[in-house]
DNA sequence: AAGTGGTCTAGACCACCAC
DNA sequence: TGGTGGTCTAGACCACTTC
């Protein structure tokens, strides 16, 4: 009880994250380098292990950090896609075969696995924006380089889309969009909501996300002229893998 | 001790934080609810306090929980504010209420605060885009119901805007934007470039943000008539009080 | 084999909050 | 005053990566 050696002193492991973070920051570490591991800091600082631990966790949450296990925790890099929220949905897109996603990838390779189609019970919040009581659900996720970027759920009014390609793995040229056209409910207006969050268990597995890396959801909805809406699809998008992008007049 | 492993079995603080996850998002914990402490997990499945601190962070991290202290850990809430990008005519004929995520904070008054206006030599970035060497900026803090939802850095060329209102404080009627008009350079065409990611601990701070809360850094760049970048604002959104809105056609 | 991060135990003292 | 979360120590065993 000698003193109060400093009223609000961060603690220790605080400090610790702080320095590395201005490294980092600093650009001293860059992309992909090395940090110091749990034993120098520990030598470092004097430190027991958990503190030193604690230290390199504040980073990894933080999204700057990736643990490798066995080998080191390491600066973590940021290489984004520019996805175009008004050019890429375009009608001329899609009404000539082409696939939205190609307008994204600037010809870089991607693929498409897990794919799943199904008719469900809608859930609450989709029924009453469908205005539907089932639907039919197409689930995939995409992957540039070999790496997860994005899983979509697309959301169909199951009445509207029952019995035609919109219901089988494949879809056709031009994707379920050409065919909602053939039906007569060409998209032509569009609603996106978008927000952040860190992702559930399933999804990090799924986008195979270190910790630290929050995901953007978007939700966009499908109009007709008519005002009808015939397609919600969630998009759970690695936010370390993109960066939106949307054009607008006054 | 502990039983021989099984191979490919979760670790205990994984599987504590995994049945917490699921009486959370099944209900059975609500908005607010308390979440069982340390001790009464430690009590629970006979681990040590390191354990349960664990499984709790997990939560935490995930943005699901709150931590209180000298009080426990609580289930966190989402109450977003409906932000829209785009406003076209065409909106009121599409925007009939229906919305995946409700928001409720319309027309609730937000204050000003952590203002800061000065001169400063543009960063690389930045004078690229607005072709200047010193922009104007003016930070500040937006707060809904005394609670830091944004912070937004719009920076101005220094040449244009040099001598203006502008560069004051109260920027008078019309904001920012009717000074520039006045100019001349009245902004008609926008660019948004929308990102999310973990904030740094000064973000975090000024926007109290708790543990496992994403901001979501939104770049808008508005121009001239004639093309010219007018103005660059960054903002940093409290992820966990935003849901974008953007509406666009085909 | 040596080094690394991943998990876990069993203690300790502190600041803060509610009763 | 007792319970809560916040920080920290000093060990331990494990799985994995690198050499």
């Amino acid at each position: 009880m000698t003193e109060s050696p400093v009223p609000h002193e961060p603690p220790i492991y605080r400090r610790i994250a702080d320095t590395l973070r201005n490294r980092i920051l600093s650009g001293e570490l860059r992309d992909g380098d090395r940090l110091p591991g749990e034993n120098a800091l520990m030598a470092e600082y004097g430190v027991a292990r958990a503190t030193a631990r604690q230290a390199l966790a504040v980073l990894i949450n933080e999204g700057l950090a990736v643990p490798r296990r066995g080998s080191g925790v390491y600066v973590r890099l940021f290489r984004p896609i520019r996805r175009h929220g008004s050019r890429r949905l375009s009608r001329q897109q899609w009404s000539q075969g082409r696939a939205i996603w190609d307008a994204d990838t600037r010809g870089r390779p991607y693929t498409v696995d897990e794919i799943h189609v199904e008719r469900v019970p809608a859930s609450e919040a989709v029924a009453r924006l469908l205005d539907t009581d089932d639907v039919w659900i197409r689930r995939r996720r995409y992957s540039i380089d070999k790496r997860p970027v994005q899983l979509a759920t697309s959301h169909f009014p199951a009445d509207l889309v029952e019995g035609t390609a919109i219901t089988a793995i494949d879809t056709g040229p031009g994707g379920v969009y050409a065919r909602l056209g053939e039906l007569g409910y060409s998209p032509v207006h569009f609603t996106e909501e978008v927000r952040a969050r860190m992702p559930t268990p399933q999804e990090a597995n799924l986008l195979k996300l270190p910790a630290g890396t929050p995901v953007i959801v978007i939700c966009r909805t499908a109009y007709t002229t008519g005002g009808m809406p015939v397609e919600l699809n969630e998009m759970i998008l690695d936010s370390a893998s993109y960066v939106l992008q949307y054009d607008f007049d006054a």
